[in-house]
DNA sequence: ACGAGCCGTAAAAATCTCGTAAAAATCCGC
DNA sequence: GCGGATTTTTACGAGATTTTTACGGCTCGT
């Protein structure tokens, strides 16, 4: 591997700095961002290897951080906190975090944990890691949560958006209903197939030209859905 | 997931005893060793889905059953340790560890961090098992759940699709009738045997180049079906 | 040669699935 | 609390799929 590259979301100058020696002389690449807003968007710029976030960030929670993250990226996330609370640690890890270290914290722990999530990394490919996906005129920023036809913004519900994300992380492969409502409705609708009908009807509607003849939004009967790929 | 199993390395019977309450209660599997030559043996015929270690075990050290462990598995690893030296935690995790908890811990945490470990192995599985199938012209993409007779795709109905996975499956060799109606059908409808034959002539019509006389499907009289290898 | 049983084929009948529309309930910002 | 957007229910016809039935040919032992 060269150099990994790391992402670091942290508003305290002091642990910057000290990140920063740390980090950088261990040969890593260091990117930094002071806010949750900036931190998604370095993530999605520099496609990092391991992303270490503070809690406590001044705009958005860490929480919802990791939270939007993980709605298209499975990069390894370091949690860091001052809180010791273990009702934010087990949050953290549920929403998606892979490890959650504590203030204060040495150097060569932290170091370790970061070798840990490489270590993860190394054996798993990374295919559908990108935060953009397109197939014809159809075009999905899983970053922005943005969904275009052509140059046509469309906007999309919550669950119609939830939905599409799920077709578009397993493109070209068959999705089951039960898997969808999983998915996008929780474990606990896993019987309710009509919920998925109804709403790929909408999102043809939105992003198909002919509905009725869809290009992308493909049925695969008894089944479930697949989305094309080209 | 069925219950996901857990292995136990640990000497204390005060903490063997939270633990076992406090897993078997969230509906884990638990197998216990209170030394690690116990554990090791253990890890080797449960083929567990965690494990977890005490540094402090009477016998070998925590870290040589880490390493032990790692010369021929990737399941993942919780340390324990009351030990809460840095430089423990970083040779742990070295040797192979995923994570490392300091007593005293809340069970709460370590729940989390065991469900962080079983999230692991569960996208692990699903990458990289690009399962195809090739004949002649016929080819079977398992993973994508696509049938191809030279370039040409071929769609099947669900029924049709279960049989010849079956057969895929098997390949090579006779598999039943009352094989196919018990995979294809469920147990209730092992003595229909003509499904099958009507089935079959479905799958011939599609799939070979001359239904009458079949290069792939080929009949076994009086067992059941073969699906040809090269 | 003959009948029994197995096999392939076709087609009718029963059932299920999908797409669609639209009503009812719920959520959310103001 | 109001109004619009969103989600949840419900219903139904068209079409596809599965099940059922029927029949003719084949093999094999007698």
């Amino acid at each position: 591997m060269p150099d990994p590259v790391v992402v670091l979301i942290e508003d305290e100058p002091q642990i910057r700095r000290f990140l920063r020696a740390t980090l950088t002389g261990q040969g890593y690449r260091l990117f930094e961002a002071t806010t949750g807003a900036d931190g998604l968007v370095e993530v999605g710029s520099r496609q990092p290897d391991v992303v270490i976030v503070d809690l406590g960030l001044p705009d958005i929670d860490g929480i919802d951080v990791i939270r939007r993250l993980r709605e298209w990226t499975d990069v390894p996330i370091i949690v860091l906190s001052a809180r010791g609370q273990e009702r934010d640690k087990v949050t953290a890890l549920d929403v998606g975090a892979d490890d959650y270290v504590s203030k204060p914290f040495g150097a060569g722990e932290l170091l370790a944990r970061i070798r840990v999530a490489l270590r993860h990394t190394a054996g798993a490919s990374h295919e559908g890691d990108d935060a953009a996906f397109q197939v014809g005129e159809l075009r999905l920023d899983l970053l922005r949560r943005q969904v275009f036809v052509g140059d046509r913004e469309v906007r999309l519900t919550p669950i119609e958006y939830k939905l599409l994300a799920t077709l578009v992380r397993h493109a070209g492969k068959v999705v089951t209903h039960a898997q969808l409502l999983r998915d996008v409705w929780g474990p606990t609708h896993t019987d309710q197939a009509h919920y998925v009908r109804v709403y790929l009807a909408h999102l043809r509607h939105k992003l198909e030209a002919e509905p009725a003849r869809p290009r992308y939004l493909l049925t695969e009967p008894g089944v479930g859905y697949r989305l094309a790929t080209e």
